[in-house]
DNA sequence: TGTACATCAGTGAACGCGCGTTCACTGATGTAC
DNA sequence: TGTACATCAGTGAACGCGCGTTCACTGATGTAC
């Protein structure tokens, strides 16, 4: 594979050299020129997939709400519970894109493919929050913001550092606890 | 004051500068010859401030917990809701602070200024947020969590985006709402 | 089955740019006497 | 009050670097006939 002159799927080789740079550095580590060095192929090379810098980081951004979407979608019979632990999830599995998707100075937000994932998973959390247990805006709002919270937290290590969570807590127990206070004790499903 | 060889209070203009660039165009937009020329200053000068640009930042942060902490000191006697919202409202009227202050890739963590004032600010929202109502540090945690996610929405726009806010409502009215639900509806103080 | 050709995916040299950093310097300020 | 001097805060030229982008190119692939 890598004594050939095409490289075969190099559109998701850069999108995981990319994600994994974001992951271990920050977005602001994140070049063209060493995604292309990394994966031994030369730099004008990316741009037949990536017209731009800003047009890599919206196809992580798209495809990172694509996939949020399709977690929450997998999640709906577990009402609001599951769609705030999916999101939880979501955002402990996926750190990059999480890191980019809301950060609109990053994005290129006219891009069709990234507004519709982002709608899509958007209308998803907001629905998906209310379906089963008849609770309104408010409460998915709150439900929301605590799951962002939480991911945010955890991705900047802010919840370690000051003891609120145990190296060995498992996060996602601490997010349902967390997130069943919005919704009371009532047992749900 | 323009036309005087010292500048006069460098230090602080650069601050300023530096910190409406990332409100504006976020953090990837910042430099430190911008700042210089933007106040008409070579672009060595800086230095004789900052020794870098991660210094810089670390900079904009440790102000940012300081003054993150003497919010929540003066909302105490509010307990958890005060706290709560003296975060959000913190986040809402600083918001490159805030940009800055979850990235550690972006700062200098060694820094003593910074170290001091992030434990000072973090040690207030834990034992400020349970003072008053006995709650335990799951609460807490939770309240945090609500107070930092609505604070990032808030910033990235996602809340007034996707109609969970319109653009006349009162994010601090919204905020209350919200974190009041982890407190029941019992009437504080 | 073999040839011609269009298309796609890569190369590698070159560009200009803005960046952080270094350095020897100079002007302004404050203090000791 | 005046002079000498240390210190501080700025200047401006120069550095090397990595970046995104452009360009003419070439190798590989797939399809039409």
């Amino acid at each position: 594979m890598s004594d050939t002159y095409h490289h075969g799927n190099l559109r998701r080789a850069i999108l995981e050299r990319a994600t994994a740079i974001i992951t271990e550095q920050g977005v602001e580590a994140l070049s063209l020129r060493a995604v292309a060095a990394e994966l031994n192929v030369s730099h004008a090379a990316p741009r037949h997939h990536f017209s731009s810098k800003k047009a890599l980081i919206t196809a992580i951004a798209a495809d990172g709400f694509t996939e949020l979407a399709d977690r929450i979608e997998q999640a709906r019979d577990d009402g609001f519970l599951g769609a705030g632990l999916a999101y939880v999830a979501f955002a402990a599995a996926q750190p990059a894109a999480f890191e980019v998707m809301f950060t609109p100075t990053l994005l290129d937000t006219e891009d069709p493919q990234l507004a519709q994932a982002a709608s899509r998973s958007l209308e998803l959390l907001r629905t998906g929050a209310s379906r089963h247990n008849g609770e309104g805006d408010a409460t998915a709002l709150a439900g929301w913001a605590m799951a962002h919270g939480l991911a945010a937290l955890l991705r900047s290590g802010g919840l370690v550092q000051t003891g609120f969570l145990s190296e060995s807590e498992d996060p996602l127990v601490v997010a349902e606890s967390a997130l069943r206070m919005l919704v009371g004790p009532t047992v749900e499903h």
